[in-house]
DNA sequence: CCAATATTTCGAATATTCTAGAAATATGGT
DNA sequence: ACCATATTTCTAGAATATTCGAAATATTGG
């Protein structure tokens, strides 16, 4: 399975604090997105050590950029995180687990697998 | 914030190949779980690998163990995976990203921060 | 107690990740 | 051309993770 690796990628992106809440900060973000300088101030990394982690970030699909003049404005790709949180409810996990969990906010997935 | 790092210590936990696998096997085996041995013929790794993965997903709460006689059956612990994906979903993301992405699986998620 | 099975811990090699200063690149303004 | 700003690439040290054989531990049965 090619897509286990994939998502296995996003997932490992994600598990560094420093990346997780950059991700955060462009989720927050929409749209619009946030520039790397922007980021910068809020997350309190040094520049080199961001850009490290938004090339990470950038490499797995997680996040795209538009340039525009000597800004880099961020932006978070949702459709990779849907794909991820698509592998974790169908093929991994979730149906058969979050549903017969607590009765927290997650009844409403869609069946897929039987 | 505490909750982003046990979030991402989980993510991290998952972001290892092997590891997601060995959680994807243990999610299809349900609450009956599955033994370390069968894992392993599963899996496909040497024991004492598979220990080791198996250790770290058991610290960040993604995986308990129940020991009978000299088996050691390991179940998915779904309460933190849906800690996980009740952080990406309220505190992170998907409510302004998912929903507004594509029209995929996931319009039931409730609407939880303005 | 001894053997057999299931699993973990130890130890050590190798690989990868993380961090951040310094230098480099790119762009826009004057 | 030069300067200021925004960001990246280079480099390298320190820290962590990964792997797996060998030895250790635990449990059951004889």
């Amino acid at each position: 399975m090619k897509e286990l690796e994939a998502t296995a990628a996003c997932l490992e992106a994600l598990g560094n604090p420093t990346r997780l809440e950059i991700y955060r900060q462009l989720v927050r973000a929409g749209e619009e997105g946030k520039s790397v300088g922007t980021i910068q101030k809020a997350v309190g990394v040094p520049a080199s050590t961001l850009s490290h982690h938004l090339k990470h970030l950038e490499l797995v699909g997680l996040v795209e950029r538009r340039r525009a003049g000597t800004t880099h404005t961020c932006v978070a790709n949702y459709m990779t995180m849907d794909e991820v949180l698509g592998f974790l409810t169908e093929e991994c996990c979730a149906d058969s687990a979050l549903r017969r969990a607590h009765d927290h906010d997650h009844r409403a997935h869609k069946l897929k697998a039987g």
